[in-house]
DNA sequence: CTGATATGACCGACTGTCGGTCTATATTTA
DNA sequence: TAAATATAGACCGACAGTCGGTCATATCAG
């Protein structure tokens, strides 16, 4: 059966459905006729639109960190927000990815041996994110809360390290490593940006969800 | 025409061959045919070694970091050296990775799209080294120049950030980019492991190789 | 209003590649 | 010489991607 429809919608459908399958049963394993199947198109469809299964994974990855940095963009624009407020709001803001096509994510656990997805959105996220946060870090160094000589670089590190560890699809921690590993984050962030000892606590609450 | 070698022997042919085009093409990139082509076998000869493609990538990984693991392992159970000593003795262990099969490695590049190899590489490089890093740092605490409540979880996100940044596969900086993180990686270590301001300054120089 | 024409969404058979299997044969060892 | 081990390459199924073409719709000429 034939059906029509307008270019973006059709082009969503199939990125929504491929960002389900890729989820749940990761990128390599997910196969261009399992998306076909989900979304209901053929073989041309799918290349009329892609011309090529990564396409549509960078397309996916691309969807997600541009609606966290859309966020952390206008937390960061706020004038009325101390950078410790800011800081707070877009970690906060990142944590529970929920949203139009994110609703599915939150269910399934990343899915371990999904090495592409994983890669490509840790380095999208530290490209896009990281000069954001680097200048409420800079806001912070002139109120006087931060101290660092290397406000992008410490980022950098801290959004990796949080990435690597914190993603299941890497480690599988038990609860109570998870905690531990929570606990420690929070006073490197600390230590890392100069800042006041448990001045971060606050983050314990954020981070345990 | 046929050869017949030692199984050791021919293992490590193939361990080879695989490591240099794995490293070259990236390993979704390098087909067995290839594989096959530059160690001069036949299909059935790899399957008689390996049982799958991706079997001779743990092997691969698994015989680099057990290198890198062996060196860091002597250098702990050193009586005679302070913890600073260890540590920097570990880390410039690791940094140059020269060796038997390792020379190649340093001519080429890390290939980027090579999302597999850098994964298993960060994770097993995680999982064998932070327990020897830990107790080296846990030997500085009761030296009093380290001072942290989580060594564990520190050397986490130490080793993590530095396999990451560090890592050409990733991010491809410019020199000074490079210099410039190496600078704050320092300090980054001096304040995680509540070390004294200046005491890893030694290490820039190990990690500008 | 009506037929001609252009656009682009849609289809699925087909192709080439690749990881992996299977069977045959040669060599070594006991 | 029998069993175990090593080598060979023909073969297979699955999969990403291609290709030639159909069909719906919008626009425009008469």
């Amino acid at each position: 059966m034939r059906i029509v429809k307008e270019h973006e919608e059709r082009r969503n459908e199939i990125l929504n459905s491929a960002q389900t399958l890729f989820v749940t049963k990761g990128y390599t394993k997910t196969t261009i006729n399992d998306i076909l199947q989900a979304v209901g198109i053929a073989k041309g469809t799918f290349y009329h639109y892609f011309k090529s299964k990564e396409e549509v994974l960078d397309a996916i990855i691309e969807r997600i960190i541009q609606a966290d940095v859309a966020k952390a963009q206008h937390i960061a624009s706020d004038a009325t927000l101390s950078a410790m407020e800011k800081l707070f709001a877009i970690l906060l803001a990142q944590a529970p990815q929920q949203g139009d096509h994110k609703e599915q994510l939150i269910e399934h656990l990343h899915q371990p041996d999904n090495a592409e997805m994983h890669q490509k959105s840790l380095v999208q996220a530290i490209i896009h994110l990281s000069p954001i946060l680097t200048e409420v870090i800079e806001q912070g160094i002139e109120e006087n809360i931060f101290q660092t000589n290397y406000p992008q670089e410490t980022v950098e590190f801290l959004l990796v390290s949080a990435q690597v560890i914190f993603d299941e699809g890497f480690f599988q921690w038990q609860p109570e490593e998870m905690l531990q590993r929570a606990t420690a984050f929070v006073q490197l962030i600390e230590r890392a940006l100069g800042a006041k000892e448990g001045s971060f606590q606050k983050m314990l609450t954020i981070l345990l969800k």
